[in-house]
DNA sequence: GGCTTTTTAGTACTTTAGTATGAGTCCATT
DNA sequence: AATGGACTCATACTAAAGTACTAAAAAGCC
């Protein structure tokens, strides 16, 4: 059809048909693009299905969250209603499960692996 | 140039050489979008002005990003090649400038006035 | 009702982390 | 030359964190 109209209006240079099509498709790429992006990213989802993978429960994951918050393990007690003990149970089977020495590396680790809020 | 090339190649639709340039140059929107975008967000910019307001020398940031990265002390020892009881000073300092108990809660408040990388 | 997983909690340790303090070195500024 | 900041390191602690068990309720699932 475009091209018709081209021929219609004789005069209408072909090469500024062409270069208009250019510049529109250039910019739907874009547009495109821009779309696609913010689908991809949105600041961070949550990903419930490495969760699974890993074998967290929902209290061991309540207690990594509590951890990468910046909670001392009887902080975490407190605000989950349970003894210290438990938590250091929970705390060192996230461990295993996230395969981490550390507090710091296993909320490093689970930054990577998009299963914490940030 | 493309478009005489059209015309000597009669036979050739008018229509095909106008979809390829549509689909090329969309492409190349999508395209110089993903470039743009790396340059616009690097992941996250370090405001370095909130470094030098909180105090933090050049060395106990360098220990800051190493804790933040899951390090223990003695790693974080290791690896600036000087001893734990000197990372332990950098540590204690950082806390004080960060208002932090626990290496946990510095990494969390670091990470809330965007002064480390992630 | 049985079975499994989860959650809870404990004891008894070992290991890191963190505090407090003092002190020496280096480097730039005054 | 003197002052101050940054970096270094040490000792001597105290306080968390983490490990390695064991074990008993509680919850979910055929």
């Amino acid at each position: 059809k475009l091209s018709q109209y081209a021929l219609i209006s004789g005069d209408l240079k072909i090469e500024l048909i062409i270069g208009g099509i250019a510049i529109f498709f250039f910019f739907v790429g874009v547009f495109i693009q821009k779309k696609v992006r913010k689908k991809e990213a949105p600041t961070q989802h949550i990903d419930e299905h490495t969760i699974q993978k890993l074998g967290l429960s929902k209290r061991e994951y309540e207690v990594l969250i509590e951890m990468a918050s910046g909670y001392s393990n009887k902080e975490i007690a407190t605000h989950l209603f349970v003894s210290e003990s438990t938590i250091k149970t929970h705390v060192s089977n996230v461990f295993l499960k996230l395969d981490a020495k550390r507090r710091t590396q296993a909320i490093q680790k689970a930054k990577d692996l998009h299963i914490l809020p940030i």
